[in-house]
DNA sequence: ATGGTGGCGAGGCCA
């Protein structure tokens, strides 16, 4: 099976890129992030006509997570638990199968120093004591999700341009390790130790037309009996091009 | 190229 998440930057933006590309990848489970809209403008039809499933939670214009599934989705939690962080939309964990899952999409931060990064660096504190607490490390489990920062300049296609800033500073690199020290594996990472895999390509400077001048800030968190079974992780590029795309590709891991 | 895009929603915020 295969287990996939991505960034659509809004499903109402992305639908036409969103339901084509269900349809050709057939992932079992779908972790997506920033679908910006309310419960009802989510475009549920053409994705259940697809055989998914569907839990999501979202907000006006910002931020919203949904997890699609081929199996039914059980035990949905809304949020982290942490009632300075419940006003958006951000996580969303669920039950599919002998899956434990989550999507995840961090704070941005805006940039270093600013309230919103100091705001980013507690919200990780926060995800890691839910994750502690909710996803045991004994059980199959994927956390997935565009976590904001890159693990280290292995995921910076420009690392002096990039150096202590935000998605690439020193304490956001602490607190995705933080992750890490909880016994989640980043997957991508380990099916690509060298690095130079990209998940997010900048809107604003053309950064995938003018050169794959990217970032990778989307992650599949697993724990060990996930991992085990696991024999691929792999960014699908040809997402990323083509008319109005999301500015992140998704990321699919092969499972089982 | 110190410029430039994209989404939401109707002007500015966010990324």
């Amino acid at each position: 099976m295969r287990i996939a998440t991505w960034n659509v930057n809004s499903i109402r933006a992305r639908v036409e890129r969103l339901v084509p590309w269900l349809a050709e990848a057939r992932p079992e489970i779908v972790l997506l992030q920033e679908t910006k809209c309310l419960d009802e403008q989510f475009p549920r039809e053409p994705i259940e006509e697809l055989g998914y499933q569907i839990a999501q939670v979202g907000q006006k214009s910002y931020n919203g997570v949904a997890i699609l599934a081929r199996d039914r989705i059980e035990d949905v939690r809304v949020g982290l638990g942490d009632e300075r962080f419940e006003r958006e939309s951000r996580v969303l964990s669920a039950q599919v199968g002998e899956w434990l899952v989550a999507s995840v999409y961090a704070i941005n931060g805006q940039a270093v120093g600013h309230e919103r990064y100091h705001d980013k660096l507690a919200w990780f504190a926060a995800l890691r004591a839910h994750l502690a607490e909710r996803f045991p490390l004994s059980e199959k489990v994927v956390v997935g999700g565009d976590l904001n920062v890159t693990r280290d300049d292995l995921d910076v296609h420009d690392p002096r341009l990039w150096h202590e800033r935000i998605l690439c500073s020193t304490p956001e690199r602490e607190a995705l390790r933080s992750l890490f020290e909880l016994g989640l594996e980043d997957a991508l990472r380990r099916f690509h130790p060298a690095g130079g895999v990209y998940t997010w390509w900048d809107h604003y400077t053309r950064a995938f037309e003018r050169g794959n001048k990217g970032l990778r800030i989307d992650y599949l968190l697993l724990s060990p009996p996930a991992l085990a079974s696991c024999t691929a992780v792999e960014v699908d590029l040809a997402a990323r091009r083509g008319l109005k795309p999301s500015d992140h590709a998704p990321v699919v891991a092969t499972i089982g």
